[in-house]
DNA sequence: CTCCTATTTGAGAATGATTCTTATTCTCAT
DNA sequence: ATGAGAATAAGAATCATTCTCAAATAGGAG
């Protein structure tokens, strides 16, 4: 148990060693806060998480300098509220569920297969509008079964 | 040329109509800007192409309503910025594809036979999941070879 | 370990987008 | 043409995010 906690701290100190990013206090928090609550977290939950040893304004300015590093990643929900996960850690390509009613966001992968297929679309789709595509992201807005009764 | 102007609010009009919503200058004002205009607008566009007719708060207002009814639909850039574009007049399914660097924003489709795949892994998802899903949306984040250049 | 300098933080002010409020205006059925 | 209810305009209010800057901290040199 403390020896968990010990080992999520140097976990956080190792990733932002391995980017050369120097160790504050408010950077491990917040990494720490993201590796022990798997999934996806809002500007607020993550103030809450802290328990007051974070101020916003350095939560903003932190998450936007880890995204810069792509040491996590940001996304909007239908709602339009802003969320933070860690990225990429194991290059997990994933995409993303939003339930209309609950606001749950879940992740999920398509099937090798027809990623591959998208992949090969999306090659042609930069030939033939002439750009690079750096990235693409797949949303789908649903109800839950929960909401739905 | 006069002739068109009439047309195309006569168009507007009979959207309003055939959507019981009573007609108004600023609703008849807003879809003739988005149907003169093709393509997706920013609401910093709208106002400025209303000239002045139209104010900052009747537009969020009417954007709101006549995206709950479907007439129009909304999204977000990689910046955050609201988009506005006339929806699904001949149910054409389109993604979006994002200029990273010029903020240029595209539609594409994908080719009938990954769409249809697309969906069908979508059902799949669904029974996974244990949700129904209602829309899904694709988007590509890419830089075009005018701003490579 | 202590000191020094550059970097980072925290608190609150500033900003910008969006929504709300309310008096006035407009639509449309009668 | 008229009146009731709906919609608009203007600006105030709100909310998320960014900015500012004085104080605290990280981490390298001695």
């Amino acid at each position: 148990m403390v020896k968990d906690q010990i080992d999520l701290k140097e976990e956080c100190k190792q990733l932002l060693i391995s980017n050369n990013i120097p160790i504050t206090r408010p950077r491990i928090l917040l990494l720490e806060i993201l590796l022990k609550n798997k999934g996806p977290l809002k500007v607020e939950d993550i103030i809450k998480l802290s328990e007051g040893k974070l101020a916003l304004s350095s939560l903003y300015r932190i998450i936007n300098s880890l995204k810069d590093l792509n040491l996590i990643s940001e996304f909007q929900t239908p709602d339009k509220t802003k969320v933070i996960e860690l990225s990429n850690i194991k290059d997990d390509h994933h995409h993303h569920i939003f339930c209309k009613s609950c606001g749950a966001i879940n992740d999920f992968e398509l099937n090798d297969a027809l990623e591959k297929n998208l992949e090969k679309e999306i090659k042609k789709i930069e030939s033939s509008h002439d750009i690079s595509v750096l990235s693409h992201s797949l949303e789908l807005l649903s109800i839950c079964n929960k909401c739905k009764n």
